[in-house]
DNA sequence: CCGATTCTTTGAATCGTTTCATTGTTACGA
DNA sequence: TCGTAACAATGAAACGATTCAAAGAATCGG
C-alpha cells in the first residue's frame, strides 16, 4: 500500500541477490531461464516499478531530454514538440517539455529545473540573451541544440528554416503564375523572421524586369492587422492595386482575405492572389483556401534530436548548423488564370541544406 | 568539465561537512551567518546544482506531477496545462507533460514513465480505459485527479465542464434575443460533448413555448463539416431557414459563418444570428466576430492541482468532483435587432459547483 | 567560575539501483 | 577422473542528498 517495492524486495521474493534481479532488468542474457522465469514472476507479484532516481543516480545523468519552446499552444512549436518526441523515443529517452511562453524568467526556471534533473541534453528555442547559461551547461557536458535560431556553429548546433528562400518561393511563385505588381505585407520587420521572408521577396522581384514589390507596414500579425490592410487595399483606385498579395504569415492574410470577399469588389485569385506563411490548419479552410509555405517543422524536431544525440556520442565539440527549406503549398489564393484546382506542393523535399561546423 | 560538483565538493571547499551544506540549503536559520557565507561562495565558485535524483532517492518522492493530455495543440488543453503549471509552480512543484495525441499506446508509456520517476500525483485526461492502472497507482499512494472527464467520486477526484449548461446558455441566449426558429448543428451525438450541449439546447427550447429545435447533423467537427451544413442552409426556401443557429463547436459556426456570408444573401446577425463554442482565438476575428460559450481552461487546471494537492495533504481518500459551468461571450454575430455592439461575458463566474463524495 | 541552556556543527546511516570482482556451478575434452 | 573453460549468481561498494543523534561551542544567570 505505502512504499512500493524495491529490487531488495524483489530478490527476496524469488530468492535470488539483488544483482541478479538488476541483471535481470538490464542484461536478460547474462540470466539462466529458470532464474529469469522466478524473477519476472517476483516482480510480476509484487508491481514492481524500478525506481529512476536511484537509477540515474547510479548513472550520473538521466535519460530525459529538456525541451523549451516559445509558445506550445503555436502550431509549429506543437508539431516540433511532437517530432521531437518520438524520435527520442526511438533512442530510448524521453522529453520534458518546456513553455517559456516568450517570458526569459519561466525559461530560466527551466534551465533551472533541467539542470536539477540532469537532463542529457537540451534543446532550446530561446527568449532571452540565455548563452552564458548554455555554455555553463556545455562545460558541464550537458549539449544544447538551438530550435528555430541560426547559431554561431563554432558553439552550438542548431535546427532552422531559411526565410528568405521561404519569401523567395513565395514571391516566385506569384511571378510565375504571371502577377507583376506584388505587395508585401508584414509587420515591423524587427522581427527577423518578417525581415528575412521579405527580403527573399525583394531577391525574386529583381529577377524579373518589369515586377515590383510594394510594402505594407501591418501594425501586428494578426488577422486583425490584416484586416486593416485588406481595408485599405479595397479603397484604392482599380490601377493602383497590387496584383499578387504576399503576407508574412497566414494570419495575416486571412485577414486580408476576409476584406477583399466581405465586399465582393475584388475577386481571389481573378483579381488578387494571395499567398499566406506558415501553413496553419485553417488555411486549407478558408473562404477561398490559400496558399502558403510551409515549414518542415516535423523534421525540425526530428534533427534537433538526432544532432543532440550526435554531440553526445562524440565528445569532441563538432558542431553543425542545420537549414530547412519551406516549401510551397499551392491552393486556390493564387490558382493561374487556367485555374487548375489541385492542391500542389513543390519545394524543398525536407532535405536538409547542412553545413558542417 | 566533466563530472558536476557534488555537496562533498563544497563541504571540502568550504571546510565543513556534507550535513551543513545541506542545511544551508534547507534550513538555513539553522546555520551561523559566517558559515553560511563561506558555503554560499564555495557553492558559486564550484558551480554548485543540487542533484535532483539524488534528493528525490532519498525523499521517497519528487516533486513533480504528471499530466497526460490528450493534444498539447488543442487550444483548450493548452491553457489548462499552462494553468497547472502555474498552480503547480506556487506549490513548490513542477509538471511533466505528456501529450497521447488521442493514442492508448502513448498514454500508456506516459503512465510507465511517471510511475518510474515516482511523480507526486496525476492529472490525466484519459483516452483508453486506464482505470486499472489508475487503481493501482493509488494504491501505491499515487493520486490522480481526472480532468475534463466526470468521474466516480467513490474513486476519484476530477474536474470537468457542464456541456449541459454550455448548450443551455447558447440556446437561452438566442431565445433571449427573440429567436424562435432555432438549430442545432452537431457531429455525431455519440461524441459525449455533443451530445450534452444538444441535451441543454433542448432543456432551453423547452422553455419557451413558440420555440423549435431543429437538429442538422454535421459529418465531424470542422469548417468544412460546417460550411457542409451551411450551403444546404443557403439553399433552403425563405421561410424555412431558422434565425438561430448553435453550432457545437466554433470551427462548425466559422465554417457555417463562410457559407452564409459568401453569397451575401443571408445577413449575419440580422436574418440568421450564429453561436459557437470553445471560444478560440479565432472567434473574435471572424468576418463577423462570433458570439460562444467559453470554457474555464484556466479554473479546471488551477483546480485539478488543488485536488491533487488535497488528496496529497489527507491521507484520507476523500474525493470530489468538481464541475465548472462555461460562460456566455455574446460578440455581433448574435447581436439582437437594436444592435448594441460592445463585448460582453455573463453566466458562471468561474465559480465551482462542488460537490462532496 | 560553574552548570545549565541554547545554538552550531558533525558525520554515519539511508534511499534503490548498477557495477564488477569474486565465488560457485556445470560441462567437456583429454 | 582431472583440469579448464564457460556460464551463473553473489553481494559489497558507489552514486549524492538528507536526516538525526550526538558532540562541541557559545551564552547566561547566579
Amino acid at each position: 500500500m505505502s512504499r512500493s517495492a524495491s529490487i531488495k524486495d524483489v530478490a527476496n521474493h524469488a530468492r535470488v541477490a539483488v544483482g541478479t534481479v538488476s541483471n535481470v532488468l538490464n542484461y536478460p542474457d547474462r540470466v539462466s531461464q529458470r532464474t529469469k522465469d522466478r524473477v519476472l514472476q517476483a516482480i510480476d507479484e509484487l508491481g514492481f516499478v524500478r525506481n529512476d532516481a536511484a537509477r540515474q543516480l547510479r548513472a550520473g545523468h538521466s535519460r530525459t531530454i529538456g525541451l523549451i519552446v516559445l509558445d506550445v499552444g503555436n502550431p509549429f512549436f506543437t508539431s516540433v514538440v511532437r517530432a521531437a518526441e518520438d524520435a527520442a523515443a526511438l533512442q530510448g529517452s524521453a522529453v520534458l517539455l518546456g513553455d517559456s511562453g516568450h517570458d526569459a524568467g519561466r525559461e530560466s526556471n527551466y534551465i533551472d529545473l533541467f539542470q536539477e534533473q540532469r537532463v542529457q541534453g537540451l534543446l532550446i528555442s530561446p527568449v532571452g540573451d540565455v548563452t552564458e547559461r548554455l555554455d555553463q551547461l556545455r562545460e558541464r557536458g550537458v549539449p544544447t541544440v538551438l530550435v528555430d535560431r541560426l547559431a554561431d556553429e563554432a558553439k552550438y548546433s542548431s535546427v532552422s528554416v531559411d526565410d528568405d528562400a521561404g519569401g523567395y518561393l513565395a514571391a516566385r511563385h506569384l511571378l510565375d503564375t504571371g502577377r507583376r505588381r506584388l505587395a508585401f505585407v508584414g509587420g515591423p520587420t524587427s522581427i527577423r523572421q518578417v525581415e528575412d521572408r521579405l527580403q527573399g521577396a525583394q531577391r525574386a522581384v529583381a529577377e524579373v524586369p518589369d515586377a515590383s514589390l510594394e510594402i505594407l507596414d501591418s501594425a501586428g500579425q494578426t488577422v486583425l492587422a490584416g484586416r486593416g490592410v485588406g481595408d485599405q487595399l479595397v479603397r484604392r483606385a482599380a490601377g493602383e492595386l497590387p496584383d499578387g498579395v504576399f503576407c508574412a504569415n497566414d494570419l495575416l492574410a486571412l485577414g486580408v482575405m476576409q476584406s477583399l470577399t466581405m465586399l465582393h469588389t475584388l475577386r481571389i485569385p481573378e483579381d488578387i492572389a494571395l499567398i499566406g506563411y506558415d501553413d496553419i490548419d485553417f488555411a486549407v479552410s478558408a473562404v477561398v483556401p490559400l496558399s502558403s509555405i510551409r515549414q518542415p517543422t516535423e523534421a525540425l524536431g526530428r534533427t534537433a534530436i538526432e544532432l543532440l544525440a550526435e554531440e553526445l556520442d562524440s565528445d569532441k565539440p563538432r558542431h553543425r548548423a542545420v537549414i530547412f527549406t519551406p516549401e510551397l503549398v499551392v491552393r486556390q489564393s493564387t490558382a493561374g488564370p487556367e485555374g487548375s484546382s489541385a492542391e500542389t506542393r513543390s519545394g524543398s523535399s525536407e532535405e536538409a541544406a547542412a553545413t558542417a561546423g
